[in-house]
DNA sequence: GCGCCTATATATAAGTG
DNA sequence: TCACTTATATATAGGCG
């Protein structure tokens, strides 16, 4: 229970430095996005543990920050025109999930797993893509997905922790 | 003095939300580099006050904190078995010059994607295999998921109405 | 190890100069 | 508006089941 101040600096033991990690990482994104809500502002924050792992926050959007960063005039201040960062025009991030079998998938399901299926487009770029239509779909898709989270929320709730 | 918890949400008097902005930006970046420091992660954050100013914070250095997101294939998932761990030793990775890729995935696309990428369960399932922080932190990934999705609703709804 | 708890450290809203 | 204050809210280290 936080009995003593820790030290800012590197914790040696490395399951400790997870746990750590994981619990700041976790206070710092949540802390972005109140400042974003309250401030209207926009923000990005991009982590790498030490172990590899990767964590993004951005609002609106990771990319779009990204985008102002790379366009907007006094971000260009603090950069050096030489060691500018190319913006990926590679890719990395195809999952290689065509063989997974998936139970039956509700309509809700599919309509997300479709848009993520484009592989190619985060959702950022596959919703802007999207009629009408297709994003009033995709909302009731998310919403359904919601309500079983919530649900499911409100059942460990309501059991206390007696579940699997 | 702290006389109340604030609301979390949009501050409405201008002088009032450029103050907390800047404190609360201020308490964002010294919890970034201590999670750095302690840890030894890398990360970088970029902040747009609604005013237009700009800050940047990265460890090492704002550019390969984002050098590394264009590129890391670890950025994409985040798996939980034994190992979760993927140092970039060159896999399958990286360029392809005639495909437009994009950055990897944010928290709220992960955690969706995470759900379904485990395979062999349907959203039910795996959502009955959470944690009630998980199943939190799910659930606001989702919100932001369909905040994205509603917002582009409206803008096309808009069908050309631009602001500020 | 994971999720929860809680005592304490830290952040911060509002006030003051 | 910044710098400092300080009462209170929030984050979190370590413990527990």
């Amino acid at each position: 229970m936080v009995r003593k101040r820790v030290e800012i600096k590197k914790i040696e033991e490395k399951p400790k430095m997870y746990t750590t990690f994981t619990k700041r990482r976790q206070g710092l994104f949540k802390k972005t996005k109140v400042l974003c809500t309250m401030c209207e502002a926009e923000a990005a924050i991009l982590t790498f543990s030490k172990a590899g792992n990767a964590f993004f926050f951005g609002h609106p959007s990771v990319e779009s920050v990204l985008n102002r960063y790379f366009t907007d005039p006094s971000s260009s201040l603090t950069k050096n025109e030489d060691e500018k960062v190319m913006p990926p025009t590679s890719s990395s991030l195809t999952r290689n999930e065509d063989e997974v079998v998936m139970p039956p998938m509700s309509e809700a399901e599919k309509k997300i797993v479709e848009l993520i299926g484009q592989g190619r487009a985060s959702w950022d770029v596959g919703v802007q893509n999207l009629g009408l239509l297709e994003l009033d779909e995709l909302e009731a898709a998310i919403q359904e997905i919601k309500c079983k989270v919530v649900a499911q929320s409100r059942e460990i709730i309501s059991n206390g922790e007696d579940q699997d």
